[in-house]
RNA sequence: GUGCGUGUAGCUCAGUGGGAGAGCACCACCUUGACACGGUGGGGGUCGUAGGUUCAAUCCCUACCACGCACACCA
């Protein structure tokens, strides 16, 4: 007789605290995620997405950046040559706000400290600070190879965006124009289409008379911007407009200056909205920007870019030096007092508003560069269209191609210091020079322009620009490096819908022009987070979660399940519960818990993956390695499918609904004890494998207290159903026993009986004694063998009773029977119905007659035990 | 306006052309060789509405309603 006995080293609850920044300080000392090409192994490559210098981990991290680490530690059991590749963003227009608002708080203007000053300001500020959330995905066990990690702004990485530059440029696809671009008024700079959101907001909608000069007639035109009144061209109609046919060609005056313009008409103007007239200020609005290409208008500026009203090109009466709404409220005013303004509506309608600043774009018109998109978005619409770039969920694959179909050109210079500079130089004279380095520019300058004098153009690139070489330029390209032969093109990407436009599509685009290869055959676009009612998170509603709280509360491994859990493939979000986190931190401690139980068995454990003799195994064991090697199958299949939600709840009821709920409690039974240390050993060393992607930290703890192999689970290879023996007719047996064990626990709970009170079992003389064993285990039961039922073992099983008190017994039969008696009837008018037999597929109407016949037979042994009640009382 | 997604138990969500599921919450019982961050049992849903296809619809189709998102030059 042994006690129990478990080991006094293990805790009773576990602690991640205890276990996580030890195990991942060991890893990364031990070069654990650090890895060399090797052509002779698949490789396994992701390009991190490279979060923002500026960034913390937020939710967002836990739903992109978790499965990247899943996937990377799958790969790498599987023996692949698999690198997680990380990185940061020098994020253009979000540090150089961080650090203005810096430099404010101890009183120095930007201007006033000069780009230099700026410039060695920022980078100081990224390297004290920019490390943070690196130091935030060890703690959520992220690992990446860090040896590789590489910053937007490094030196090679910047060679790579000149050289980008000067060869699109050589190419005629990036050029030099003045064009309508997003101006960002706080920011200071442009900004992309890309980077501008439309949002409804209140305004309203103001109908303004513009007079002939004569006073013959007049036109009135709506708009919702009076300020760009000074900036018309012109007034245009709809062709077909019967009501102003007779005025296309007149001129009239605009109000505020009685500046004379002529009256045109384009199709682009709706008769139905407004008066059916529109005012055309071709130098600060879209629509009139292409009318007033059309008509060849003058295009004057009336704007600065401090967005006040600005009399540099044409006449702007006393608005000169008006910020733009002061200028719209005295306008306004003048026009009513004028007699102008006909009427005044609220309207509600979408206004572009600066992604990143949240502040009111103004479109100007601006000498600028641009990328010509259409030549590089061909290419990257036909590797989606011949499937050599898909999405998953594909969905995502209509999103980007109707973005690229629709694809205007690309402007990417922007009026910041943080960045990467234009390898542009101008010559005293204006001549343009773009060059990889200054030197060349020189030489280039000497020779064709015979000057030395150069200029070099003061604006930035798109921090997109950079991000959209990511893929290549992190392998050392240009140079041809051992990586860039391996690890491009990468597997796969992952990353949010939001960013298809701003990265994924120009990756693609960059990636096929400059290395010849989509930078990855697959887009895995994962789910956004909400706030579980579905609002999105932020610091302003007071709904943001941090994840470095869920970690300090319940342990990175439960965060990282508790996320994944909450993953569906086809799924647009997830509406975060921080109560899956908590489950996933008591499963973590169910583990934990069996660990002990299993450390604890006093017969001790064999050495690791040691099976007993296949005659040997008793029912429960050929049960849980069947189910175990179903697992495994499941497993990679999810994974593979990306799935990671399923798989999350795979492994989920496997370890602990299959294992701890019912293997591990049979294990209890005598009949199973011979066996179980080995099996036990065998399974959970298999569990914890199959498990270690999703939480890291707890299957490495736990593999390295069980007899293993080798030095980390890390590099353990993933399990091998192969090597796990199947037995479907016993675990078809062990599923019936199950059934059998519910429907007595079920019987004891309506008697009424503690759970340790012991209960009579009626169990056939063909029940085998093992199982008889284990039934008596699970149901605190006493054996007592009644004569033989059945012909099979399943019907044995259902024959097996409690011993209870008569009327319960009757209750029982009779609720039994009238729940069997229905499901008899609705298989009779089923298999009744000749439609059915005639037409359904033949397999289900045979599983229909089998049920029928087994509901039969269930409902007979029932009526005749109500009826053998009955002659009892 | 166009396109996409979502409506299933109180909550968050799985799922299937042929007997409605999980977790949490709730109720009852329980310190059983590890675990109360636990065990066992239980109650609870006309599967958004209305049609259609089908022998059979929660699932497929259509319309509508509600919510969310993306795109869009209606000033």
């Amino acid at each position: 007789m042994t006690t129990p006995n478990v080991s006094n080293d293990l805790a009773k609850t576990y602690d991640p605290a205890a276990v996580e920044g030890r195990l991942y300080a060991h890893w990364e000392a031990s070069g654990f995620f650090h890895e060399e090409p090797d052509p002779a192994r698949p490789p396994f490559i992701i390009a991190m997405p490279p979060p923002n210098v500026t960034g913390r981990a937020h939710l967002g991290h836990g739903s992109t950046y978790t499965p990247m680490d899943v996937l990377t530690r799958y790969h790498r059991m599987l023996g692949d040559n698999a690198d997680w590749l990380p990185g940061l963003d020098h994020a253009a227009i979000a540090t150089e706000a961080v650090l203005v608002r810096e430099l404010a708080k101890e009183g120095i203007a930007r201007d006033a400290l000069g780009r230099q000053g700026f410039i060695d300001r920022a980078w100081e500020w990224s390297r004290t600070y920019g490390g943070t959330i690196n130091e935030q995905f060890r703690t959520l066990g992220f690992g990446p190879d860090w040896q590789r990690e590489r910053f937007t702004m490094d030196e090679g990485l910047s060679a790579a965006v000149r050289k980008v530059f000067v060869e699109l440029y050589r190419e005629g696809l990036i050029y030099r124009g003045k064009r309508l671009i997003n101006w960002d008024p706080k920011g200071k700079t442009t900004v992309s289409d890309a980077e501008v959101d439309h949002v409804e907001r209140d305004a309203h909608l103001w109908h303004v008379r513009y007079p002939a000069k004569d006073g013959s007639f007049s036109i009135t035109v709506a708009t919702t911007r009076p300020e760009t009144m000074l900036g018309d061209t012109a007034i245009a109609v709809h062709p077909d407009d019967e009501r102003y046919a007779t005025l296309i060609g007149k001129h009239v005056c605009m109000p505020l200056t009685m500046r004379e313009i002529p009256v045109i008409a384009d199709s682009a103007v709706e008769s139905g909205f407004g008066t059916g007239a529109v005012k055309v200020t071709p130098a600060h609005d879209p629509t009139d920007y292409e009318i007033g290409q059309r008509h060849d208008l003058p295009m004057p500026s009336i704007m600065d870019f401090d967005a006040r009203i600005s009399g540099a090109e044409i006449d702007v009466g006393a608005y000169g030096g008006l910020e733009r709404y002061e200028a719209r409220a005295r306008i306004i005013s003048d026009l009513r007092a004028s007699g102008h303004l006909v009427k005044e509506e609220p309207y509600r309608h979408a206004v572009a508003i600066s992604e990143r600043s949240g502040e009111v774009i103004e479109p100007l018109l601006s000498l600028q560069w641009f990328v010509k998109m259409k030549p590089l978005a061909e290419p990257a619409l036909q590797a989606y269209r011949d499937g050599r770039l898909r999405f998953v969920p594909e969905r995502y694959g209509r999103t980007y191609e109707t973005w690229l179909e629709n694809i205007r050109d690309w402007n990417i210079s922007r009026q910041l210091w943080w960045g990467h500079q234009l390898p542009v130089w101008y010559t005293p004279a204006g001549d343009v020079i773009v060059a990889e380095t200054e030197e060349e520019a020189r030489e280039t300058a000497k020779r064709r322009f015979d000057t030395l004098e150069l200029t070099r153009d003061p604006d930035t690139l798109d921090t997109w620009f950079s991000s959209g070489l990511w893929p290549f330029s992190i392998l050392g390209w240009p140079e041809k490096t051992p990586e860039l032969a391996c690890w491009y093109p990468s597997q796969v990407l992952i990353t949010g819908w939001e960013i298809i436009f701003l990265w994924v599509a120009r990756m693609v685009m960059l990636g096929l022009h400059f290395v010849g290869q989509v930078p990855f055959p697959t887009v895995f676009i994962s789910p956004l987070v909400f706030d579980a009612q579905g609002r999105k998170m932020s610091k302003s509603l007071g709904n943001a979660i941090d994840p470095m709280d869920l970690v300090g509360r319940f342990g990175a491994d439960a965060f990282r399940m508790g996320i994944l859990r909450q993953m569906r493939l086809e799924g647009q979000e997830i509406r975060f519960q921080e109560s899956r986190c908590e489950e996933a931190r008591n499963f973590n401690n169910k583990i934990w818990n069996a660990t002990r139980y299993l450390l604890a068995l006093p017969e001790g454990l064999p050495r690791a993956m040691t099976l007993p003799k296949p005659s040997e195994l008793t029912l429960a064991d050929r049960w849980i390695l069947t189910r175990l090697h179903d697992t495994i199958e499941e497993m990679s299949r999810l994974f593979d499918a990306f799935d990671f939600g399923n798989a999350a709840e795979t492994i989920w009821r496997f370890v602990w609904y299959e294992f701890c709920d019912w293997y591990l409690e049979a294990t209890k039974a005598e009949p199973n004890r011979a066996t179980r240390a080995a099996v036990m050993s065998f399974v959970w060393n298999n569990a914890m494998r199959l498990l270690h992607p999703i939480a890291p930290f707890i299957t490495e703890e736990v593999w390295l207290a069980l007899p293993h192999d080798g030095a980390t689970i890390m590099t353990a290879t993933w399990p091998d159903p192969f090597e796990v023996p199947v037995e479907r007719a016993a675990a078809d047996a062990f599923a019936a026993l199950q059934r059998t064990v519910e429907r007595v626990r079920n019987l004891r709970s309506e008697m009424g009986l503690a759970p340790k009170q012991p209960l009579t079992l009626l169990v056939p003389g063909n029940v085998p004694n093992d199982l008889a064993a284990l039934l008596a285990l699970f149901t605190v039961g006493t054996l007592e063998r009644t004569a033989e039922t059945g012909a099979s073992l399943e019907e044995a099983l259902g024959a097996v009773e409690g011993r209870a008190p008569l009327e319960l017994l009757v209750e029982r039969y009779r609720k039994e029977a009238i729940r069997l008696r229905a499901e008899v009837e609705r298989g009779e008018r089923k298999l009744g119905n000749e439609q059915f037999i005639a037409k359904a597929a033949p397999d289900v109407v045979t599983k229909e007659r089998e049920k029928l016949d087994g509901y039969r037979i269930e409902l007979q042994k029932v009526e005749a035990a109500l009826a053998a009640t009955g002659e009892r009382v």
